[in-house]
DNA sequence: CGGGAAAGTAGA
DNA sequence: TCTACTTTCCCG
Protein backbone atom coordinates (compact mmCIF):
# COMPACT_ATOMS: atom_id res chain seq x y z
CA UNK A 1 0.00 0.00 0.00
CA UNK A 2 1.33 3.48 -0.72
CA UNK A 3 1.43 6.13 1.11
CA UNK A 4 -1.67 8.03 -0.61
CA UNK A 5 -3.62 4.83 0.14
CA UNK A 6 -2.69 4.84 3.80
CA UNK A 7 -4.11 8.49 3.97
CA UNK A 8 -6.75 7.04 2.40
CA UNK A 9 -7.76 4.40 5.40
CA UNK A 10 -6.99 7.20 7.50
CA UNK A 11 -10.08 9.60 5.93
CA UNK A 12 -11.92 6.69 5.64
CA UNK A 13 -11.91 5.61 9.34
CA UNK A 14 -12.17 8.91 10.26
CA UNK A 15 -15.42 9.27 8.32
CA UNK A 16 -16.79 6.31 8.75
CA UNK A 17 -16.70 7.08 13.04
CA UNK A 18 -18.00 10.28 12.45
CA UNK A 19 -20.81 9.22 10.91
CA UNK A 20 -21.61 6.74 13.79
CA UNK A 21 -21.13 9.22 16.44
CA UNK A 22 -23.51 11.15 14.17
CA UNK A 23 -26.25 8.49 14.19
CA UNK A 24 -25.73 7.10 17.48
CA UNK A 25 -24.43 10.30 20.16
CA UNK A 26 -25.26 7.99 23.28
CA UNK A 27 -23.63 5.37 22.63
CA UNK A 28 -20.41 6.86 21.82
CA UNK A 29 -20.19 8.35 24.69
CA UNK A 30 -16.86 9.74 23.56
CA UNK A 31 -16.17 13.89 24.55
CA UNK A 32 -13.85 13.83 21.25
CA UNK A 33 -16.71 12.98 19.22
CA UNK A 34 -19.43 14.90 21.10
CA UNK A 35 -17.97 17.95 21.11
CA UNK A 36 -18.17 17.74 17.02
CA UNK A 37 -20.99 16.18 16.54
CA UNK A 38 -23.42 19.00 17.13
CA UNK A 39 -21.31 21.70 15.61
CA UNK A 40 -21.11 21.16 11.39
CA UNK A 41 -18.24 24.06 11.69
CA UNK A 42 -16.44 22.48 14.07
CA UNK A 43 -16.82 18.96 12.85
CA UNK A 44 -15.51 20.22 9.30
CA UNK A 45 -11.95 21.94 11.36
CA UNK A 46 -11.52 19.15 13.23
CA UNK A 47 -11.86 16.68 10.27
CA UNK A 48 -9.60 19.68 7.71
CA UNK A 49 -7.04 19.53 10.23
CA UNK A 50 -6.79 16.11 10.78
CA UNK A 51 -7.12 14.90 6.94
CA UNK A 52 -7.10 17.38 4.16
CA UNK A 53 -3.91 18.75 5.34
CA UNK A 54 -1.98 15.23 5.46
CA UNK A 55 -3.76 14.81 1.73
CA UNK A 56 -3.66 18.15 0.06
CA UNK A 57 0.02 17.51 -1.41
CA UNK A 58 -0.54 14.24 -1.95
CA UNK A 59 -1.72 13.23 -5.52
CA UNK A 60 -2.07 10.02 -5.32
CA UNK A 61 -5.02 10.09 -3.46
CA UNK A 62 -7.07 12.60 -5.25
CA UNK A 63 -6.46 9.62 -7.82
CA UNK A 64 -7.87 7.09 -5.44
CA UNK A 65 -11.10 8.64 -4.68
CA UNK A 66 -11.79 10.09 -7.80
CA UNK A 67 -10.79 13.31 -7.37
CA UNK A 68 -14.29 14.92 -7.32
CA UNK A 69 -14.50 13.95 -3.55
CA UNK A 70 -11.95 15.60 -1.73
CA UNK A 71 -12.57 18.62 -4.00
CA UNK A 72 -15.86 18.46 -3.07
CA UNK A 73 -15.60 18.33 0.58
CA UNK A 74 -12.63 21.57 0.47
CA UNK A 75 -14.83 23.64 -2.12
CA UNK A 76 -18.18 23.63 -0.69
CA UNK A 77 -16.36 22.96 3.18
CA UNK A 78 -19.12 20.42 3.35
CA UNK A 79 -18.63 16.28 4.83
CA UNK A 80 -22.32 15.97 4.12
CA UNK A 81 -21.04 14.97 0.52
CA UNK A 82 -18.53 12.86 1.95
CA UNK A 83 -20.59 10.87 4.11
CA UNK A 84 -23.62 10.90 1.63
CA UNK A 85 -20.80 9.13 -0.84
CA UNK A 86 -20.51 6.66 1.74
CA UNK A 87 -24.06 6.40 2.79
CA UNK A 88 -24.66 5.60 -1.03
CA UNK A 89 -22.20 3.00 -1.27
CA UNK A 90 -24.07 2.02 1.70
CA UNK A 91 -26.98 1.23 -0.49
CA UNK A 92 -25.35 0.24 -3.53
CA UNK A 93 -23.96 -2.96 -1.88
CA UNK A 94 -26.57 -3.52 1.05
CA UNK A 95 -25.68 -5.94 3.40
CA UNK A 96 -28.16 -9.21 4.21
CA UNK A 97 -28.06 -8.95 8.00
CA UNK A 98 -30.61 -11.24 9.78
CA UNK A 99 -33.15 -9.72 12.05
CA UNK A 100 -31.76 -10.57 14.87
CA UNK A 101 -28.55 -9.07 14.45
CA UNK A 102 -29.87 -5.72 13.04
CA UNK A 103 -31.69 -5.26 16.22
CA UNK A 104 -28.83 -6.37 18.55
CA UNK A 105 -26.24 -3.65 16.39
CA UNK A 106 -29.07 -0.98 15.48
CA UNK A 107 -26.48 1.20 17.23
CA UNK A 108 -23.37 -0.11 16.12
CA UNK A 109 -21.14 -3.22 18.15
CA UNK A 110 -18.11 -2.17 19.50
CA UNK A 111 -15.25 -0.82 17.95
CA UNK A 112 -11.55 -1.74 18.86
CA UNK A 113 -9.01 0.07 16.94
CA UNK A 114 -7.47 -3.01 15.90
CA UNK A 115 -7.54 -2.37 12.21
CA UNK A 116 -4.49 -2.88 10.52
CA UNK A 117 -2.65 0.27 9.88
CA UNK A 118 0.37 0.95 7.31
CA UNK A 119 3.27 2.80 7.17
CA UNK A 120 5.81 3.48 4.94
CA UNK A 121 7.88 0.32 5.75
CA UNK A 122 6.00 -0.79 8.79
CA UNK A 123 2.60 -2.27 9.55
CA UNK A 124 0.83 -2.97 12.75
CA UNK A 125 -1.81 -3.51 14.76
CA UNK A 126 -2.91 -1.11 17.74
CA UNK A 127 -3.68 -1.65 20.96
CA UNK A 128 -6.38 0.49 22.82
CA UNK A 129 -6.60 -0.53 26.50
CA UNK A 130 -2.74 -1.01 26.20
CA UNK A 131 -1.43 1.76 24.32
CA UNK A 132 1.03 0.12 22.72
CA UNK A 133 0.93 -2.43 19.57
CA UNK A 134 -0.30 -5.60 19.81
CA UNK A 135 1.97 -6.76 16.73
CA UNK A 136 3.94 -4.72 13.85
CA UNK A 137 5.39 -6.73 10.86
CA UNK A 138 7.85 -5.86 8.59
CA UNK A 139 9.66 -7.10 5.61
CA UNK A 140 13.48 -6.81 5.34
CA UNK A 141 16.08 -7.41 2.70
CA UNK A 142 19.05 -6.16 1.95
CA UNK A 143 18.19 -2.88 -0.30
CA UNK A 144 15.97 -1.90 2.01
CA UNK A 145 18.75 -2.11 5.08
CA UNK A 146 20.74 0.43 3.21
CA UNK A 147 20.61 4.47 3.78
CA UNK A 148 21.78 6.68 5.89
CA UNK A 149 18.91 7.95 7.60
CA UNK A 150 19.71 9.51 10.45
CA UNK A 151 17.69 8.32 14.18
CA UNK A 152 18.88 11.83 15.71
CA UNK A 153 16.76 13.92 13.92
CA UNK A 154 13.79 11.84 14.47
CA UNK A 155 11.33 12.33 17.49
CA UNK A 156 9.19 10.04 19.53
CA UNK A 157 6.06 11.84 19.53
CA UNK A 158 2.33 10.01 19.30
CA UNK A 159 0.84 8.77 16.08
CA UNK A 160 -1.34 11.10 14.87
CA UNK A 161 -4.03 8.56 13.76
CA UNK A 162 -4.53 7.02 16.80
CA UNK A 163 -7.37 8.66 18.85
CA UNK A 164 -6.35 10.71 21.40
CA UNK A 165 -8.13 8.95 24.25
CA UNK A 166 -6.52 5.78 23.27
CA UNK A 167 -2.57 6.81 22.70
CA UNK A 168 0.17 7.08 24.65
CA UNK A 169 2.18 10.30 25.48
CA UNK A 170 6.49 11.01 25.95
CA UNK A 171 5.66 11.80 29.56
CA UNK A 172 4.17 8.64 30.18
CA UNK A 173 7.59 6.97 29.77
CA UNK A 174 9.59 9.83 30.56
CA UNK A 175 11.25 8.90 34.04
CA UNK A 176 8.46 5.81 34.68
CA UNK A 177 12.24 3.48 34.67
CA UNK A 178 11.29 2.42 31.11
CA UNK A 179 12.39 3.22 27.81
CA UNK A 180 11.26 3.52 24.32
CA UNK A 181 11.56 0.64 22.96
CA UNK A 182 10.61 0.19 19.08
CA UNK A 183 9.10 -2.67 17.70
CA UNK A 184 9.75 -2.19 13.70
CA UNK A 185 13.47 -1.01 14.63
CA UNK A 186 14.77 2.42 13.04
CA UNK A 187 17.78 0.64 12.19
CA UNK A 188 15.67 -1.09 10.07
CA UNK A 189 14.64 2.13 7.89
CA UNK A 190 17.88 3.82 6.98
CA UNK A 191 17.27 3.99 3.66
CA UNK A 192 14.08 6.42 4.50
CA UNK A 193 13.61 9.72 6.39
CA UNK A 194 10.06 9.18 6.55
CA UNK A 195 9.99 5.37 7.56
CA UNK A 196 12.47 5.73 10.27
CA UNK A 197 10.12 8.87 11.28
CA UNK A 198 6.89 6.97 11.60
CA UNK A 199 8.62 4.49 13.60
CA UNK A 200 9.11 6.80 16.23
CA UNK A 201 5.18 7.15 16.56
CA UNK A 202 4.36 6.01 20.29
CA UNK A 203 1.82 3.42 18.17
CA UNK A 204 5.20 1.16 17.75
CA UNK A 205 6.74 1.78 21.00
CA UNK A 206 6.77 -0.17 24.03
CA UNK A 207 7.90 0.18 27.85
CA UNK A 208 11.36 -1.59 27.62
CA UNK A 209 14.03 -2.54 30.23
CA UNK A 210 16.79 0.30 29.28
CA UNK A 211 19.43 -3.03 29.18
CA UNK A 212 16.97 -5.43 27.28
CA UNK A 213 16.44 -2.97 24.79
CA UNK A 214 19.72 -1.58 24.18
CA UNK A 215 21.54 -5.63 24.58
CA UNK A 216 19.58 -8.20 23.91
CA UNK A 217 17.13 -6.79 21.68
CA UNK A 218 19.53 -5.01 20.23
CA UNK A 219 21.58 -7.83 19.54
CA UNK A 220 18.31 -9.82 18.71
CA UNK A 221 17.57 -6.85 15.85
CA UNK A 222 20.61 -7.19 14.53
CA UNK A 223 20.60 -10.57 13.82
CA UNK A 224 17.47 -10.06 11.87
CA UNK A 225 19.35 -7.51 9.92
CA UNK A 226 22.26 -10.05 9.18
CA UNK A 227 19.49 -12.74 7.89
CA UNK A 228 18.70 -10.06 5.45
CA UNK A 229 21.94 -10.24 3.94
CA UNK A 230 22.05 -14.76 3.68
CA UNK A 231 18.50 -14.59 2.02
CA UNK A 232 16.30 -12.91 -0.13
CA UNK A 233 12.95 -12.29 2.21
CA UNK A 234 12.95 -11.80 5.82
CA UNK A 235 9.74 -11.37 7.23
CA UNK A 236 9.63 -10.25 10.97
CA UNK A 237 6.70 -9.72 13.59
CA UNK A 238 7.34 -8.26 16.90
CA UNK A 239 5.49 -7.44 20.04
CA UNK A 240 4.85 -7.42 23.30
CA UNK A 241 3.31 -9.80 25.86
CA UNK A 242 1.64 -10.01 29.24
CA UNK A 243 2.34 -13.25 30.73
CA UNK A 244 0.96 -14.65 33.90
CA UNK A 245 3.07 -16.10 36.50
CA UNK A 246 2.09 -18.64 39.19
CA UNK A 247 2.22 -17.45 42.91
CA UNK A 248 3.65 -19.69 45.79
CA UNK A 249 -0.08 -20.97 46.45
CA UNK A 250 -0.09 -22.31 43.05
CA UNK A 251 -2.49 -19.71 41.41
CA UNK A 252 -1.28 -18.89 38.01
CA UNK A 253 -1.87 -14.87 38.04
CA UNK A 254 -1.39 -12.14 35.14
CA UNK A 255 0.16 -8.72 36.16
CA UNK A 256 1.45 -6.02 34.59
CA UNK A 257 2.60 -2.19 35.55
CA UNK A 258 0.70 0.48 33.68
CA UNK A 259 2.87 3.57 33.77
CA UNK A 260 1.94 7.53 33.05
CA UNK A 261 -1.60 9.25 33.46
CA UNK A 262 -2.04 7.22 30.41
CA UNK A 263 -1.55 3.81 32.20
CA UNK A 264 0.59 2.71 29.40
CA UNK A 265 1.25 -1.41 29.92
CA UNK A 266 4.31 -2.66 30.96
CA UNK A 267 5.09 -6.18 28.70
CA UNK A 268 6.48 -8.91 30.72
CA UNK A 269 8.03 -10.12 27.76
CA UNK A 270 8.71 -9.51 24.31
CA UNK A 271 8.06 -11.66 21.30
CA UNK A 272 9.69 -11.79 17.36
CA UNK A 273 8.76 -14.16 14.91
CA UNK A 274 11.32 -14.17 11.94
CA UNK A 275 9.88 -15.89 8.69
CA UNK A 276 13.16 -16.07 6.17
CA UNK A 277 12.54 -16.75 2.60
CA UNK A 278 14.52 -17.81 -0.62
CA UNK A 279 18.44 -18.09 0.65
CA UNK A 280 20.68 -15.75 -2.22
CA UNK A 281 23.22 -18.42 -2.53
CA UNK A 282 20.68 -20.74 -4.05
CA UNK A 283 21.35 -20.97 -7.59
CA UNK A 284 18.45 -21.29 -10.45
CA UNK A 285 14.76 -21.47 -9.68
CA UNK A 286 12.54 -24.06 -7.68
CA UNK A 287 11.83 -27.08 -9.03
CA UNK A 288 8.38 -27.79 -9.91
CA UNK A 289 7.71 -30.54 -6.69
CA UNK A 290 9.22 -28.14 -4.03
CA UNK A 291 6.51 -26.49 -2.09
CA UNK A 292 6.64 -23.26 -1.41
CA UNK A 293 6.85 -23.89 2.61
CA UNK A 294 10.19 -25.89 1.70
CA UNK A 295 11.52 -22.54 0.93
CA UNK A 296 10.66 -20.61 4.00
CA UNK A 297 12.24 -21.11 7.62
CA UNK A 298 10.73 -19.87 10.41
CA UNK A 299 11.67 -19.65 14.49
CA UNK A 300 9.74 -17.92 17.31
CA UNK A 301 11.17 -16.11 20.44
CA UNK A 302 9.77 -14.66 23.73
CA UNK A 303 12.37 -13.03 25.82
CA UNK A 304 11.21 -11.45 29.26
CA UNK A 305 11.46 -7.84 29.57
CA UNK A 306 14.78 -7.66 31.50
CA UNK A 307 17.99 -7.41 31.35
CA UNK A 308 19.67 -10.62 29.62
CA UNK A 309 23.15 -10.75 29.75
CA UNK A 310 25.69 -12.62 26.86
CA UNK A 311 25.60 -15.71 27.79
CA UNK A 312 22.15 -16.78 27.27
CA UNK A 313 21.84 -17.77 23.31
CA UNK A 314 19.11 -16.96 21.15
CA UNK A 315 18.01 -20.97 21.18
CA UNK A 316 17.04 -20.20 25.25
CA UNK A 317 14.33 -18.46 24.41
CA UNK A 318 12.98 -20.37 21.27
CA UNK A 319 9.05 -21.51 21.28
CA UNK A 320 7.28 -23.33 18.93
CA UNK A 321 4.88 -20.89 16.93
CA UNK A 322 1.71 -22.73 18.06
CA UNK A 323 3.18 -21.95 21.98
CA UNK A 324 3.46 -18.51 20.67
CA UNK A 325 0.42 -18.40 19.03
CA UNK A 326 -1.99 -19.77 21.86
CA UNK A 327 0.02 -17.17 24.37
CA UNK A 328 -0.27 -14.21 21.82
CA UNK A 329 -3.44 -14.48 20.54
CA UNK A 330 -2.50 -14.25 17.75
CA UNK A 331 -2.11 -16.66 14.33
CA UNK A 332 1.23 -15.62 12.24
CA UNK A 333 1.34 -15.89 8.51
CA UNK A 334 -2.03 -17.32 8.40
CA UNK A 335 -1.23 -17.36 4.49
CA UNK A 336 1.45 -20.10 5.01
CA UNK A 337 0.57 -23.61 4.43
CA UNK A 338 0.69 -25.43 7.97
CA UNK A 339 0.60 -28.91 6.51
CA UNK A 340 2.48 -31.48 8.44
CA UNK A 341 5.83 -31.19 8.31
CA UNK A 342 5.26 -28.23 10.05
CA UNK A 343 8.11 -25.38 9.37
CA UNK A 344 11.64 -25.93 8.96
CA UNK A 345 13.26 -24.36 12.06
CA UNK A 346 15.12 -21.04 11.07
CA UNK A 347 17.33 -22.24 13.91
CA UNK A 348 18.37 -25.16 11.80
CA UNK A 349 19.06 -23.57 8.61
CA UNK A 350 20.39 -20.72 10.15
CA UNK A 351 22.98 -20.36 13.22
CA UNK A 352 20.65 -18.18 15.73
CA UNK A 353 23.61 -16.74 17.20
CA UNK A 354 23.83 -13.39 18.14
CA UNK A 355 26.72 -10.92 18.12
CA UNK A 356 29.42 -11.92 20.99
CA UNK A 357 30.44 -9.52 23.65
CA UNK A 358 33.71 -8.79 22.31
CA UNK A 359 31.84 -8.30 18.58
CA UNK A 360 29.46 -6.35 20.42
CA UNK A 361 32.12 -3.81 22.53
CA UNK A 362 34.31 -3.54 19.26
CA UNK A 363 30.85 -2.73 17.44
CA UNK A 364 29.41 0.18 19.80
CA UNK A 365 32.93 1.00 19.96
CA UNK A 366 33.66 1.57 16.40
CA UNK A 367 30.32 3.64 15.97
CA UNK A 368 31.53 5.70 19.19
CA UNK A 369 34.71 6.57 17.65
CA UNK A 370 33.10 7.37 14.37
CA UNK A 371 30.91 9.97 16.54
CA UNK A 372 33.92 11.50 19.12
CA UNK A 373 33.81 15.20 18.66
CA UNK A 374 36.52 15.79 20.62
CA UNK A 375 40.25 13.86 20.85
CA UNK A 376 39.12 13.40 24.37
CA UNK A 377 36.18 11.73 24.06
CA UNK A 378 38.13 9.43 21.69
CA UNK A 379 40.69 8.48 23.56
CA UNK A 380 38.23 7.91 26.22
CA UNK A 381 36.50 5.22 23.81
CA UNK A 382 39.51 3.90 22.81
CA UNK A 383 40.56 3.05 26.53
CA UNK A 384 37.48 1.90 27.60
CA UNK A 385 37.87 -0.61 24.71
CA UNK A 386 41.31 -1.74 26.42
CA UNK A 387 40.07 -1.79 29.97
CA UNK A 388 37.27 -4.47 28.85
CA UNK A 389 40.45 -6.53 27.98
CA UNK A 390 39.56 -6.55 23.94
CA UNK A 391 42.10 -5.35 21.53
CA UNK A 392 40.80 -3.21 18.57
CA UNK A 393 40.73 -5.17 15.16
CA UNK A 394 41.24 -3.50 12.19
CA UNK A 395 38.14 -1.89 11.55
CA UNK A 396 38.46 0.21 14.87
CA UNK A 397 41.80 0.96 14.07
CA UNK A 398 41.44 2.61 11.06
CA UNK A 399 38.42 4.69 12.48
CA UNK A 400 40.29 5.76 15.16
CA UNK A 401 42.94 6.77 12.99
CA UNK A 402 40.64 8.89 10.42
CA UNK A 403 39.51 10.21 13.05
CA UNK A 404 42.35 11.61 15.16
CA UNK A 405 43.52 13.23 12.42
CA UNK A 406 40.47 14.99 11.69
CA UNK A 407 40.19 16.09 15.36
CA UNK A 408 43.69 17.06 15.63
CA UNK A 409 43.39 19.03 12.93
CA UNK A 410 40.23 20.73 13.98
CA UNK A 411 41.30 21.60 17.31
CA UNK A 412 44.71 22.82 16.33
CA UNK A 413 43.12 25.35 13.75
CA UNK A 414 40.59 26.30 16.98
CA UNK A 415 43.40 27.16 18.66
CA UNK A 416 45.12 29.32 16.41
CA UNK A 417 42.06 31.71 15.61
CA UNK A 418 42.83 35.37 15.52
C1' DC B 1 23.01 0.06 17.28
C1' DG B 2 19.83 1.11 21.36
C1' DG B 3 18.52 4.75 24.63
C1' DG B 4 18.26 9.09 28.39
C1' DA B 5 19.19 13.60 31.10
C1' DA B 6 21.37 17.97 31.83
C1' DA B 7 22.32 22.35 29.90
C1' DG B 8 21.23 25.99 27.08
C1' DT B 9 17.97 28.93 24.45
C1' DA B 10 13.78 31.20 22.78
C1' DG B 11 9.30 32.84 23.68
C1' DA B 12 5.22 34.21 26.53
C1' DT C 1 10.44 34.44 35.55
C1' DC C 2 8.61 30.34 34.05
C1' DT C 3 7.86 27.05 30.45
C1' DA C 4 8.92 24.44 26.32
C1' DC C 5 11.92 23.16 23.08
C1' DT C 6 16.65 22.24 21.15
C1' DT C 7 21.35 21.23 21.77
C1' DT C 8 24.87 18.85 24.02
C1' DC C 9 26.59 15.32 26.63
C1' DC C 10 26.16 10.86 28.61
C1' DC C 11 25.29 5.62 29.17
C1' DG C 12 25.10 0.14 27.62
Amino acid sequence: MNVGDFYFENFRNFVTRMYFSLCCPRVTGDSFYLKTQSNKTNYFKVFYQLNIIKMAGNVKFFRFVGGYVCGAAVTTGSCVAVMKLYKDEDQREPEKVPQAQQEIGRYGFPLTGAEIRNYANHTLSYNQAMKTPRWVAEHLSHEKLLGKADRKHCKFKPDPSIPEPFTAHNADYLGSGWSRGHMAPAGDNKTSEQSMAETFYLSNIVPQNYENNAGYWNRLEMYCRDLAKRFDDVWVISGPLVLSEEGADGKKTVSYQVIGKDDVAVPTHLFKVILVGKEQSASGNLTNNQSVSETLALGAFVVPNQPIGFKRPLTDFQVSLSELEKISGLTFFPKVERTTPSLPNLCDRDSCQLMDFKDFTLYLTARKVGSARTTVKLEKSMAELKEQGIAPDDYVLKLYQEKKKELENKEHNLAHLP
